[in-house]
DNA sequence: ATTTAAAATTTACGCGCGTAAAGTCATTTC
DNA sequence: GAAATGACTTTACGCGCGTAAATTTTAAAT
């Protein structure tokens, strides 16, 4: 087919005979001009390659069909897959994704909301590093982009928040722990840097003591995002101490329980539910790997698709409303119990 | 600071009282005005919020700043490592990477470079699919944008290859292992989606009659890349069937190894060097979660580093160039051996 | 066949910047 | 101090498309 390289819609224009204007409509928007024309225009590109120049098109737009999407942590399978999950639903949209990791670091983390601001999105879909991040500056960022929050939450930051609740879903296997076997011990980062952490923390300790349990917290040293590296350096600790009051564990995400049960393995130590077993051990998330660990490893699993789904729909209503929302909406959808090998 | 906000380049040239054209000449590349007006610039610049339109600049110049980098899979921690490592290389030289992942869809890889061919690009680096990939497409593509492909190579397309020397890297494993146990069986899919996959096997075999012993395939079935599913059925299969001419298995990567090792230890086969231990199993490509196995995987560790910078390296002598090279370059690094607990 | 509303065309301007040409100024060289 | 070189300013055009206004055509409705 493709006859000859058309250089502008101007050229295309008379070798389709159709005036550059319609022509314009209908690269914003097929369905805007009317159906016999549009099957002509649709004839013509199939004889003739072209396609409008990107550039030209957004200098004119004061928003651009681009959607940005930052996580924190690009290398990790976890928000490589919502990444991924929501990159498919800003496409059905009609909308450019535009993906950037932040690669654990706050500057990066602004470098791409200040790389994002010159594409001129119409909106953005930002996971936030969590503590480390610049609040001020996300905010502010917000302000002047539609922004939708997921993942970790800012309060008070971008216009609406779609994440998980913990509160649930740490209830959730707490209950299943304290059911099946002795309650557990929660395994965590001193210092978090997600704000999820903190709550998970919290709901651990508010549902041990619901149960009139007294709550463990094991606080595991150590800073940035190598999660696996500190659950096996602080599991081989716990291990080797054993002055546990409990042979059961829940740690506050998949990667430090894929650590500990490396860690516990290492040390000869057998997880899970057979009799030779002298230890459990869950996780948090269902992390794409948590289902090869040994012994698999039982979890809560996030419900990626509602998480991205949700967040792209808000967005693009945002986008569509043309104005600030009344109020910060907070969605949050509940963990699923993911009984494997560990616990 | 940032006083107030500028619209365009003229207003900030009467309010900095410098001229346009001069400061499009510093936007461009700041060492091109002499250094007392850089300053007096750069002074303004933090006077006023100002920054160049990035349509408007893209729009008049032939090539932009951007480097495409696709990859066959981003939630994959190999490519995701690997992207990363270059993306800082890409910042570094000055340009701005735009990642783009296949989602290990032939149809999505082809997409991701039309869309990238619509950013008009001043170069790409692309590491293929493999077998699915469209051939033709990709080999047009390069002929109209400079193109170094890594990884995973296609003969006579894109200007230059960069990979790892999988001759080597297997010659290596099988060496160490054959020096320190029974010879291995070597695992891996039947159909291989990757050319990587081939190499391995060729170089397997041939070290094997190099030293005059007996190759044997286990090859499993599968589509896809859920490469750790495979590896854990295929593994299931072996382990129970026993009818192994060998107790040490090489898989193909790390990724059906870290299914395998995970079906061993449900089918309460114990894998390693310690007495106990019945089956030896190692892997290739040093995958991010090979460290953190039951028990943990040798390998041959690819070199990431090296890929990465030699990749950007070329592109960037590709572009500097502006001409198609003489000859087309295929580099490979050599493998580095990686003694773990599994073998 | 006539009216009418919707869609397409013609014409024209603007977006923000790259860039070329000619002229002016500052800095170096002898 | 004059000449020469390089850097800057002024002026002006073009890139490819969005989009507004006025006009004409088309298709549907009466």
């Amino acid at each position: 087919m493709e006859d000859k390289k058309i250089k502008n819609m101007e050229e295309f224009a008379s070798v389709s005979g159709i005036s550059r204007p319609t022509l314009s409509k209908f690269f914003n928007d097929p369905a805007s001009v009317r159906a016999s024309t549009r099957r002509r225009i649709e004839a013509a590109l199939e004889q003739y390659d072209y396609r409008p120049n990107l550039y030209a098109i957004n200098q004119n737009r004061r928003l651009t069909k681009n959607i940005g999407v930052v996580v924190p942590y690009l290398s990790d399978p976890f928000f490589a897959e919502i990444a991924r999950t929501i990159e498919a639903h800003v496409l059905e949209t009609g909308y450019r994704p535009v993906l950037l990791g932040s690669h654990g670091n706050a500057d990066q983390e602004i470098e791409n909301l200040e790389s994002l601001r010159l594409l001129k999105p119409a909106g953005v879909l930002l996971a936030p590093l969590g503590r480390a991040s610049d609040r001020n500056r996300i905010a502010a960022f917000g302000q002047e982009v539609p922004t939708v929050l997921f993942d970790a939450n800012i309060e008070e930051t971008g216009a609406a928040f779609v994440g998980s609740n913990n509160g649930q879903s740490i209830d959730l296997i707490v209950d299943y722990l304290c059911r099946t076997g002795e309650p557990p011990a929660f395994f965590e980062m001193k210092e978090p840097t997600n704000p999820n952490a903190f709550k998970r923390r919290n709901a651990y300790i508010e549902a041990m003591e619901r149960l009139s349990l007294t709550p463990h917290l094991i606080q595991a040293a150590g800073e940035g995002w190598e999660f696996e590296e500190i659950g096996f350096r602080e599991g081989t600790r716990v291990v080797r101490d054993r002055n546990l009051p409990t042979n059961t564990i829940l740690c506050s995400n998949d990667r430090l329980a894929i650590g500990f049960l490396s860690a516990a393995y290492e040390a000869g130590v057998r997880v899970g539910l057979g009799p030779d077993c002298t230890m459990r051990v869950a996780g948090h998330d269902n992390h794409p790997f948590s289902r090869y660990t040994c012994p698999t490893l039982t979890t809560v699993s996030q419900d990626y698709e509602a998480i991205a789904q949700k967040s792209a729909e808000t967005l693009m209503a945002l986008i569509e409303a043309q104005t600030p929302p009344d109020s910060r909406r907070e969605t949050l959808f509940d963990g699923r119990l993911v009984m494997r090998g560990s616990a």
